[in-house]
DNA sequence: ATGAAAGCGCTAACAA
DNA sequence: TTGTTAGCGCTTTCAT
């Protein structure tokens, strides 16, 4: 009874693919040199650089980063977490965070949270487990638990479209009371007495529903009851939504002459039903609405809304978590970008 | 001169974070009892089970899963390619790609690659460098290198939003020379006879146009010279894309009495320029949209449009990579989705 | 049903 | 500047 000479080493599968320790022997170099080359070319002298280069063009090597964020704790990815993409008004946010983190070299990953409290706990664990450098919250983070996760997590963070007094790390956005109260203003400025609102139901609208209703309230722009009425719709809000509610609001209030709409979506419903029934607006109706996106100024009338610069917020989040990955100390990790109230034709 | 009863070992980071031995010591059993928890609970006894599920509940636990990817060669992320996000038609697909993924286990992670054809091959390294499980084409892949890196790859490839006789891999769309000829011959049927188009640059489009082009003048609808009256705009399509080209339709051919569109938003600018311009769509002008985006059947009037099931497309994307990752024999992975004209009142 | 050992492919730490 | 060594945190393989 021979022992076998050659014990059957235990093997592994190692998909066959091509890694740095191949590209390392075909150049003529340690590994450790082609991970240099790959990540920090300027410590390597350059014709090592050179012959590891065509070792990489010659095989066709990609590194596997994976293995590179397990060992370096750097996963360079950025977790995006919004309630939808479809008819989103986050998505000129996320595009610019998208092309200003490409340019340092990140990558993003996309969560959908939805606007109901659905599966936010798995998308938490899935998000977190893969230990991206940074998190950009668009919207929402309802839960007090997923808020404690995140914070528990560690990872830097970015809080964007809102203004917390109390934020969990850093933050970028606006004030949506300011928004209600300036919209309000300036429909009693342009001698509107009776408003309304046709909004979606998410958290942020209310709030600027109410400090509008607050102001319209204040401004003697309510109705008889002392109410500002209001028609609510679902999240994300839709131009059908802007149909019906405007045809609820006219049954239900036949008097309002102005409309401050949750989205410009939602507007461009009003604005069509308004055209079906025969009302004018602005003659008779004012129509605001909200983020000023690409076909606001492309509609008939050309739609007056508050400008809230999403492409500004995507960057500056950006910016935000790339200094704070970087470990440069960011001096004001809370800016307040504001909003514009553009005059057009619809009031 | 005595020597370090302790020598300093080298030590290593390890960010101090939980890691599932953490979780055995705590529960008292063996690393690998807490994976098997994890990922094959019905491989455990109940008890254990049990244990370790309170282990990690008491811990805070969270898997980290890039390390899990790296040992598996399973990321359970995919990876979604589009040209841009905001104003894109891919954002249904991207919607419905998302849940039907996240209901699996899946990621998405998301690539830019932007209309020009500028840092594609970077992306693809930053893609391909993180294995996904699979990637989804929205919309193009235009570069030959591109393509070859992919296929290179290896790694399960869906194509979306069009039918291209050569697949890299699998496919689901629809094929955009079918439905250039079916608005052409639509509009025929309305009794249309000097029919144009007003087009985004991209390469899809420019296919519909063709085969619409083609029609037309099989049709007798073009003009005086032989041609079908065109205007280009760039991709993405908009709503001041739209009007700008009704404008200059109608000065160059002032005789035109159809307009097909290369999207719903450009074929809103277009019914706004209309509008302005007094002229009665449908009576003088009949608009065609692309997409039936939720907001087509809310225009004033409600647009005539090609229904793109971009929800389908997605969800089918998905399925066939769920299924191929599983080592499903997947029938027939190419799928034509098809189309549908929906007849409204622009048309 | 449970565990021990051996990597997955890379980079940080240390040494020359 | 270049290389050696020892992991990163997990799962596969093999053994019990």
């Amino acid at each position: 009874m021979n022992a076998p000479l050659d014990p059957p080493k235990r093997t592994r599968r190692s998909k066959g693919g091509l890694t740095l320790v191949d590209v390392a022997r075909v150049a003529g170099v340690a590994p450790i040199t082609v991970s240099r080359v790959l990540n920090s070319p300027e410590k390597v002298s350059p014709d090592l650089v050179q012959k590891v280069r065509d070792a990489i063009e010659r095989t066709g090597y990609v590194p596997n980063l994976l293995a590179g964020s397990l060992a370096s704790t750097h996963s360079r990815m950025i977790a995006a977490i919004l309630p939808t993409i479809a008819g989103s008004v986050f998505l000129d946010t996320i595009q610019s965070l998208t092309e200003t983190l490409a340019g340092a070299g990140y990558q993003l990953i996309l969560g959908q949270a939805g606007y109901e409290n659905s599966r936010e706990d798995e998308l938490l664990e899935a998000i977190i487990g893969r230990r991206p450098d940074g998190i950009v919250l668009a919207g929402i983070m309802r839960s007090a638990q997923g808020r404690r996760r995140l914070q528990a997590s560690a990872i830097p963070l970015v809080e964007t479209w809102d203004l917390t007094p109390t934020p969990a790390d850093m933050l970028v956005g606006f004030s949506h009371e300011e928004v209600g109260q300036a919209v309000a203003e300036f429909l009693y400025q342009r001698g509107r007495r009776r408003v309304a609102v046709i909004s979606a139901s998410d958290e942020r609208a209310q709030r600027r529903n109410r400090a509008y209703a607050q102001a319209a309230v204040r401004l003697d722009m309510h109705g008889p009851d002392g109410q500002v009425p209001f028609h609510t719709i679902s999240a994300p809000g839709t131009a059908a939504g802007g149909r019906a509610g405007l045809r609820a609001l006219l049954t239900a209030h036949p008097d309002i002459d102005a409309i401050f709409c949750s989205s410009d979506m939602v507007a461009l419903g009003v604005l069509t039903e308004a055209r079906i029934m025969g009302i004018d607006v602005p003659g008779r109706l004012a129509v605001v609405g909200l983020g000023d996106q690409a076909f606001a100024a492309d509609l008939y009338p050309a739609l007056t809304t508050v400008r809230i610069d999403g492409r500004a917020m995507g960057e500056i989040a950006a910016r935000f978590l790339i200094d704070r990955i970087a470990g440069v100390h960011v001096a004001e990790a809370v800016r307040d970008i504001g909003f514009t109230l553009v005059e057009r034709d619809s009031a």
